[in-house]
RNA sequence: GACCCCAUCGUCUAGCGGUUAGGACACCACCCUUUCAAGGUGGUAACACGGGUUCGAUCCCCGUUGGGGUCGCCA
């Protein structure tokens, strides 16, 4: 119990230590070799709510080291959806492709120090390694043949790393809390490849030095890596970043994230009309349960603390992004809401439909889920009923019961309403309905698919209010002509 | 297979030795009602299992089971 306690306080220390050292700085270093998907997007996230949070800086950098796979499209992808998200880079975006001279001069002064050497095994020879560790049931495959081989520099030898055979590794991860790996079990990786180009781990390790990167925040699929990374940051005498581990998301089946599931490109989410804000506040809430559900980005940016994650993985459920949406949707004003209706349109509004859509899009975005179902919706505002109406069911509802409903009456009496607000419009209508003595619903109904020509519209007094006088009146008068009688 | 990690309602989570195990999404019922929503009220539903430690375990330790990750001249 005691010890526990010491081991934690311990921890802290530590931890606390190395904040106090230098200054914070995270970064979101993805590869281009696909979209940008929701797992990338809540890593970025988290690397810069942590930024944000310690007052530091947060960098993208983009993993394009040569590679067939990446390509430019999936650069641009990367860069336009951290900028629709926000979560653009607070200096120019790093791309790694253009250090490997750096990498290079890293890799071979190493070896002049004896602390990398060149092998020159065969794919074959490398292969048959990996067949007796699997079988043996080692996790290291390479034997090291070439280690104390002293091979000179030629055509088609690889520089790998010496890694420490003996002891062991610890890491105090922000996330995870303390891990270790047995020295044995890593293998002398590769650092530089045949042709002379870097690897992976070679190049992230230059690079997270040299842009003083304090902080990795990273899925937790790199634990392993940052065993073997921290061999080569002692060799070269780098200092040691303090690590975040954090869990990889999954699917709704349990299963890694595919395509099938969220592996989409966050510009699929934008088309599907999910708004930023609310995207990253349900990614947000994966893995990390501080504060209110809904917690604006600034806010959730002041209580978030990396050691609240949790380290468990935790599943997509689209159900629960549509109502995050909804809800950031429902409270939006509608200013903004016919802004980001436009954007989504990707149109500019005339001003007639302008004015309607600022008098009446939040009856609107109360009940709709995303831009995409908004947009739909606005529809009723935007374009008058056509008739004959196509949606069958309104049809028959109006050729019942608007014969009955008044609506010549209405249409006479819309000339003196004053159309000021919903409230006194529904009030209006109200007291036409009070003044025959029937249901609201036998008016309401009829008014309503006149006109919207559908059923699922908003309140009377909201739609009126949108409309405006002279857009009823149009509308009623049209709606009129097609009562059969 | 080896190594590393994880485990509370169907899902996301709160909990950090003593709670009627809380909230949210989804689902169901009812209310409101001029449609569709929203909103309100209530409900179903969880500590994977087995050992310890302790006066007392969801919580600490060990094991089992289950899940995930890694084992490339990919990143």
């Amino acid at each position: 119990m005691r010890n526990q306690c010491l081991r934690v306080f311990d921890h802290h220390i530590r931890l606390f230590r190395k904040t106090l050292m230098s200054s914070i700085v995270t970064r979101f270093a993805p590869s281009p070799t696909g979209m940008l998907h929701i797992g990338g997007v809540r890593t970025a996230l988290i690397n810069w709510l942590f930024a944000r949070h310690h007052g530091g800086q947060y960098l993208v950098r983009i993993e394009d080291t040569d590679r067939k796979r990446s390509t430019p499209e999936a650069v641009k992808a990367i860069e336009d959806g951290l900028e629709w998200l926000g979560l653009g880079s607070d200096q120019d975006i790093a791309y790694q492709s253009t250090r490997q001279a750096r990498h290079r001069a890293v890799a071979e002064q190493l070896v002049q120090q004896g602390k990398a050497y060149y092998c020159q095994c065969s794919t074959e020879e490398l292969t048959e390694m990996r067949t007796t560790a699997r079988a043996e049931g080692r996790t290291r495959v390479y034997d090291r043949r070439c280690r104390d081989a002293d091979i000179a520099t030629e055509a088609e030898t690889v520089v790998r790393l010496k890694v420490p055979t003996t002891g062991e590794t610890t890491i105090d991860d922000w996330v995870q809390g303390s891990i270790s790996m047995q020295n044995d079990h890593l293998d002398d990786y590769i650092l530089l490849r045949a042709d002379g180009t870097p690897t992976y781990m070679l190049s992230c390790v230059v690079d997270d030095a040299d842009m003083n990167i304090s902080h990795i925040i990273r899925g937790d699929d790199h634990i392993n890596n940052a065993f073997r990374q921290i061999q080569l940051i002692r060799a070269a005498g780098f200092p040691e970043p303090a690590y975040g581990h954090i869990p990889l998301l999954h699917g709704d089946d349990g299963a890694k994230l595919s395509k099938r599931h969220g592996a989409l490109g966050v510009d699929h989410y934008r088309t599907e009309g999910y708004l930023p804000e609310a995207l990253l506040n349900y990614l947000m809430r994966l893995g990390w349960g501080k504060g209110e559900e809904i917690l604006p980005l600034a806010q959730a940016a002041e209580i978030f603390a990396l050691s609240d994650m949790s380290k468990a993985a935790a599943r997509v459920d689209f159900a629960r992004l549509k109502y995050f949406n909804a809800s950031y949707l429902r409270n939006m004003s509608n200013e903004k809401a016919v802004a980001h209706l436009a954007a989504y349109r990707d149109c500019v509004f005339s001003s007639p439909e302008q004015e309607i859509l600022l008098r009446g899009l939040n009856s609107l975005t109360q009940r709709t889920e995303t831009l995409e179902e908004l947009s739909n919706a606005a529809n009723i505002y935007l374009y008058p009923p056509i008739w004959p109406l196509v949606d069958q069911k309104a049809a028959k509802q109006f050729a019942a019961k608007a014969s009955d409903a008044g609506l010549q009456d209405i249409h006479r009496l819309a000339g003196s309403w004053a159309f000021d607000s919903a409230e006194s419009l529904k009030e209006a209508v109200a007291g036409y309905v009070t003044e025959r003595n029937i249901g609201f619903g036998k008016v309401g109904q009829p008014l309503r698919i006149a006109l919207c020509g559908t059923m699922q519209a908003p309140d009377i007094g909201e739609i009126l209010y949108a409309l405006g006088a002279d857009e009823t009146k149009n509308r009623l008068a049209h709606a009129i002509e097609n009562i059969e009688n």
